[in-house]
DNA sequence: ACGGGCCTCCCCCGCACGGGGGAAGGGACC
DNA sequence: GGTCCCTTCCCCCGTGCGGGGGAGGCCCGT
């Protein structure tokens, strides 16, 4: 069965591309659109869509409400992913917090478009998608990390990844980590993959980073 | 002028090993001895010894009490170097947190003890020195970087160094923080290494653990 | 009995990282 | 004027890291 969408976006433009790049994929499905957040609820309801790509900034009621709005009053919500012209946007942030599950450049390319919402879909989430590290790179400094607890809630590590990340965030290396564990190097390296794939990290810095943020491992 | 240093252990055959090793060293002079806590404080008075090299498990007055007495009673203290059998040790981050400066297994190899002595008597601190990090990695989970807020505190990172860690413990790759700071990549690796020596950390990770340790950034 | 998730290990590969040097300019302090 | 530190940039070099694949064994649920 395709991963069902619904756009969210006041600009027509952007919802037709949107429209465009995913419906290219023959597992994705676009059932719907909505040009602002008031909107949003009874399309969901309606629809039952398994994602909602959201605009933050939007007339009438912009995506942190709708957000809030959404896992607020329906049942079995939608996973949302929050999608940004690009800059500074602090209502990311706020977004996030709000409960949504990733973030996503409009400017990034298709590709990782496509793959976001596959990503999302699938129950993980995106704290560090390639455009938003260029975002978090450029206006970065403003706390940005907000995103960091829900994503690491949703990020469903297994066992042994969690474990794996906890000695990440000791400083070991993967060699150190094979020896605490009485594993291969091999394994550790297909943990530490895995562990960062699911939290949209793209090294083990930003993992461990990602762990402290969201209180996974605590300082002290 | 040589690094003058007073050893402080009850036993006296790693006394002797210890002025062996670092007598073996032009700038490096060992001008005292003491074979338990007690007997420092009048002796660090009398000598002023840049640093002490304290054992942390001794009879009448251990290493912590030790190093709290010093610092608490004599002015301009000298720097404190933990030096520990090894294991589990958990009297070592409480020394650390007591204040001391630096720790070390005695079976390390001499070239790392001199280097450690070097580097404490230059005022830099030992927070992940390889032998210690081994530690870490074989009996680490009890709350092992105690260290980090001294470490931190005493690291005396410069403007930029500082600035090039925020960055680190960002995410951001060498490139990024080139990007950011608008100078090459070769300079934001000199920081980057002039970091992670002060910090005794050997990758960008132990150095952004180290940070959220340290409260040096917060998490949030 | 079959599928699915998890853990384990393997390959190849490119590159960023970090260590080892060094060197130049500028500002502060003596 | 000289010295020290900070900042900037350069070289070479090894390797740990992370991406891309795949594959087999295990347990569990149905």
């Amino acid at each position: 069965m395709p991963v069902t969408v619904l756009l969210v976006d006041d600009e027509p433009l952007v919802r037709a591309g949107l429209r465009a790049v995913l419906e290219a994929q023959p597992d994705i499905e676009v059932v719907g659109e909505a040009a602002d957040g008031a909107a949003v609820i009874p399309l969901v309801r309606q629809l039952r869509p398994d994602v909602v790509a959201m605009d933050v900034r939007m007339p009438l009621l912009d995506g942190i409400e709708a957000t809030r709005a959404l896992l607020r009053t329906v049942e079995e919500p939608p996973r949302i992913l929050v999608v940004t012209t690009f800059e500074n946007d602090e209502y990311v942030y706020e977004a996030l917090r709000a409960g949504a599950d990733g973030f996503l450049l409009k400017r990034a390319r298709p590709a990782e478009i496509v793959h976001a919402v596959r990503l999302i879909a699938e129950g993980e989430s995106l704290l560090f998608p390639a455009s938003v590290r260029q975002l978090a790179a450029e206006y970065g400094e403003s706390g940005g990390n907000r995103a960091a607890r829900a994503a690491m809630d949703r990020a469903r590590l297994t066992e042994r990844e969690a474990e794996v990340l906890r000695l990440m965030a000791r400083g070991l290396s993967n060699a150190e980590i094979a020896a605490r564990l009485v594993v291969g190097t091999e394994t550790v390296k297909s943990h530490v993959s895995a562990v960062l794939a699911k939290l949209g990290a793209r090294d083990r810095t930003q993992a461990v980073i990602a762990a402290y943020e969201s209180g996974f491992v605590a300082p002290g």
